[in-house]
DNA sequence: TAGAATACCTTGTATAACAAAGTAGTATTT
DNA sequence: AAATACTACTTTGTTATACAAGGTATTCTA
């Protein structure tokens, strides 16, 4: 039963990655590593091959710019920042999270 | 854009799919038509090829069994139940679902 | 200078949901 | 009685998201 209830996890965090994405760099600009590093420790895991696809879906849709810097250990950062079209897009999910919230309230009446 | 915050509801309420079909079925039984209306009352637009399976799966799990039961007006139905182990999976979900909004807020800080 | 570490990226796979079409029983209309 | 509409259940093919695993490139360190 162990597996069911991991795999309903995992698919409930599902789609919400994108949110916690821009909510992370609508507090300051980051790198890819450095999300997972916050998402990790909110309890939201994610991989490489799971950011980096996602990181250039939201650059491709303007939700996000780039800017390369050096490091001072280590190759350069990609750092993601967002963008105005980014931050109008967190208005309209913040309110889809809301709702989801209010449908599982009247589900669970 | 609208078709970007489209996309995202409907990557939203994926995954929480199973849940709220086990917290319907958890308040009585029901037949797959009237589990869409109730979801779709709550903003839960699911369509027929979405649920049927579900259930079918969700069965398959040992979280539903299901009895038929004749109509007054039209083919028989299918009423699906929760089962003991649904309910205790429920319980786990209910945690899964805790979790998840309290990562939402600590990532919003 | 060889290896370790950091960072970015790509490919193949699994799965969930959807769109659309199909099957079949029941009711209604002509 | 036959044709049509309606209700309900089911299946198939497609799309999209995330993951696992592997790959490339740059920088640091022993």
């Amino acid at each position: 039963m162990e597996y069911i209830v991991d795999n309903i996890k995992s698919q409930m965090r599902k789609g919400l990655l994108e949110y916690c994405i821009l909510l992370i760099l609508n507090k300051k600009e980051a790198y890819a590593s450095s999300i997972i590093e916050e998402l990790k420790h909110a309890n939201m895991i994610v991989v490489e091959g799971t950011l980096y696809p996602l990181l250039i879906r939201q650059k491709n849709q303007g939700l996000l710019n780039y800017r390369w810097e050096e490091s001072t250990q280590g190759p350069p950062r990609k750092y993601y920042m967002i963008t105005d079209k980014g931050r109008s897009l967190i208005s309209e999910m913040d309110l889809a999270w809301q709702e989801i919230v209010s449908t599982i309230e009247t589900i669970r009446k």
